[in-house]
DNA sequence: TGACAAATGCGAGTAAGTTGCATATACTAA
DNA sequence: TTAGTATATGCAACTTACTCGCATTTGTCA
């Protein structure tokens, strides 16, 4: 299978940006890798118990900061009161979030870059980053 | 002044939507008139306080379900871990946030018209919402 | 003006996230 | 291979945003 050294190249992933490779943290790269959308520290936390592994809150919470901090994560919040995150190293797209059914699909960012160049040209404000989700309803829920 | 009648007008809208138009309600209405951008409830609480005005929390965080169920507040939310709003009769626009010095501005909406329109076409999504936000430098913080 | 539904205050509770401190463990260099 | 050290973790206590039940008060309308 094309992911059977995903532990190794984590390992060297964690390393190279200066932190330790814990069992802990590997297994949380491992969950991202497998995960198909943006995951809240609750998802990671049943991931682990359904591995047997034990962990705190506080030390995924902590984590999660680390690895935002070191470009690892991002940060996605859709507003429920609790941070999503995801791999930063998916290119840059937003999230569809089906109202009805909870569905997360993703949609390549085609517009932003004109968006911010018309920001600069207008207001003289210079984006860094924005957060741009959509909400409504997926081919499915719609009848 | 043009907003002498403000509270009068306040009363009209509450009423014009099934609520009572109580003191507080009437205060927090005035509040969001004066406001130059998003609040969230503890600068709410903040101003009612200015103005001699005892509001217990929890009535000011059921209060905004309310004006938020019918329409009069808009959710806003930049990530911070707590929810701010605004007045929804303000037309379709998006909020530059200064991350140096917490200013924040807003832009009119051109884009997201056709982003939603291209996300139909392409993904059968059909968007009823969407939350933008833009993060980076003003003006006076570029140096 | 009085009756009733709706709004408020208060207290307790929940969930997300942080922090301090003691212990445990990954990495480094010998 | 091991020993030393910086870093990660676990645990407990804490903060903040927000909710809920219930008793009391208040706006509205007949």
């Amino acid at each position: 299978m094309f992911n059977l050294k995903i532990n190794h190249d984590c390992k060297d992933e964690l390393r190279g940006v200066d932190i330790k490779a814990t069992p802990a943290r590997l297994f949380v790269m491992k969950f991202f890798e497998s995960s198909l959308q943006p995951a809240d520290v609750s998802a990671i936390m049943s991931y682990l118990k359904d591995h047997n592994i034990h962990a705190d809150p506080a030390t995924i919470f902590r984590m999660m900061n680390v690895f935002v901090e070191k470009g690892i994560l991002k940060k996605i919040d859709f507003g429920e009161g609790k941070t999503r995150y995801e791999l930063s190293n998916k290119g840059d797209h937003h999230h569809l979030i089906c109202t009805n059914c909870g569905r997360i699909e993703s949609v390549e960012d085609s517009h932003m870059n004109s968006f911010e160049a018309e920001i600069k040209k207008n207001k003289g404000f210079i984006v860094k980053t924005h957060s741009l989700e959509f909400f409504g309803l997926c081919l499915n829920c719609q009848s």
